[in-house]
DNA sequence: GGCTCTGTTAACCCGAAGAATCACAACACG
DNA sequence: CGTGTTGTGATTCTTCGGGTTAACAGAGCC
């Protein structure tokens, strides 16, 4: 059962690194194999055996396969170890790249910035929302008020990013739905202050509203991030919501909303 | 100058790791803008305006970039850090997975175990020979010979898998092809025995041959790995040769040349 | 030595995915 | 109220990858 899972897994897995169907097909069933004959390949495969060579040869060229040159040819997989660590290298090499290409970009800047009172921009993929929580964690000077809807978010990574700042010195609260995971985050957090959030909001208002909030973050009170999952959406996953700037409306909004329990924040105007 | 060169770079980059021709000139178009509308966007990258907004929307669902709902809508890129941190921890993950996914992969043994006396493996690819190079190092018993034609692969887990064999006992001899070459590794591996290699056959034979030697390995005299350089060929960089089993016709012969210089190892015959 | 069969390479065909264009509705603006 | 701009959808064209077939070479058999 496992067997052909994986297997179909594997082959998609290998694509998304930018091997052809044949190629990833080639691949894994050459991993199955000790070795193997174009012959024996096809048939695990279900590649036409006369593209097998083909296959067979950029894998060779890309440090994945080995290939005996006698008749009939064998070829050869390396092993699963050899593979994964020869394709995450090539992929962090790339990462440094672009990181580098991308850093040195002549800016083409035309000065658009207009205030930002207004402008409510949305992203969604739960890597980009995380990256942008982390980033409003690491920059906040005063406070930090974040409610999980989901405990699989609550994550090491930003563990770590609330203990900082709550190290230098930021007032951090944290809500949770349950009990349960409300002591363990305290126990996480020993001086942050963690609660069990009262909010209905959580789960949808109207019987078909199947949203569910995933984040909810209000860092110095200017800047608010506000997070949703769409269960029945096949593409989306989790959507969001971000504002920034003290009078922006959807910080107000979230201010008021959140007024209850907050104590007073000294000269909250004069943020920039 | 760097402009043009970079741009080009990072859109072929962000293709490669999997966006389309569209997205990724959108995102680097929107990275050289602190925000933009589908026109600006349109003229900076060339892509027809019409199209803009599926190629943002598909970067925005993937976290790469924001979008906000006004008309004309805005949209804005994620700062470089998070763009490459969202996507190379998407591809860790991926790595991971795929760990996973082959390992567990149920293996259609035949047992096709011929001897491995006259079997000659080849593979290319820097990354894949490095992966072996690596592996032979790690698991050798008794004696390791390596020649470097090329300082650059002198690299840094190299020397810390000789060092590592050597704590175990193995014997380590290196040949470079200079002797600041040599004094830099005897530096770094002071209980091995560095030499400079008189090897002619670091350069090619016939005039018209300008393959290089790139390394030589041999490990417990019963496995071989022999690399060239193909400076001409468009397409692939270093190419290898590898032989294992101590009778072995490619280890033999090996051993044979290596044979000056070595001094008489105990036991030969009783390694499997 | 000729013949056949298998292994190997290469060329070709076809369909899907993506790039480019167009047509049109909605909207903002004067 | 009309004109230009913005957003969405449908349509054609091109490219690339999957699939098939043919040609070639070599080994073994008769």
């Amino acid at each position: 059962m496992t067997d052909s899972s994986d297997h179909d897994r594997s082959v998609t897995l290998l694509q998304e690194f930018g091997l052809k169907e044949y190629e990833a097909k080639a691949f894994v069933a050459l991993t199955r194999l000790p070795s193997g004959t174009a012959k024996q390949v096809s048939e695990i495969s279900e590649i036409p055996r006369t593209r097998v060579y083909d296959a067979v040869r950029t894998l060779e060229s890309d440090g994945l396969v080995e290939i005996q040159h006698s008749s009939p040819q064998q070829f050869r997989a390396v092993s699963v170890t050899e593979a994964t660590n020869t394709l995450q290298q090539a992929y962090e090499e790339r990462t440094e790249s672009l990181r580098e290409a991308l850093g040195s970009l002549g800016r083409a800047n035309r000065e658009t910035e207009s205030d930002t009172t207004h402008e409510v921009w949305s992203l969604s993929g739960t890597a980009g929302i995380t990256s942008r929580t982390r980033e409003l964690v690491e920059s906040a000077d005063r406070e930090l008020v974040l409610v999980l809807g989901d405990p699989s978010l609550f994550t090491g990574p930003l563990v770590e990013g609330l203990q900082a700042a709550d190290g230098r010195g930021v007032t951090v609260l944290v809500g949770t739905t349950t009990d349960r995971i409300r002591a363990r985050v305290q126990d996480e957090l020993p001086t942050a202050e963690v609660f069990v959030s009262e909010l209905d909001w959580l789960s949808g208002v109207s019987p078909d509203d199947d949203t569910e909030i995933g984040r909810l973050l209000l860092a110095d009170r200017s800047a608010i991030l506000v997070s949703t999952f769409h269960p029945q959406a096949t593409d989306r996953q989790e959507q969001a919501v971000f504002g920034r700037g003290f009078d922006n409306g959807l910080v107000t909004v979230a201010r008021r909303l959140m007024a209850t329990g907050l104590s007073p924040m000294e000269d909250p105007g004069s943020s920039d």
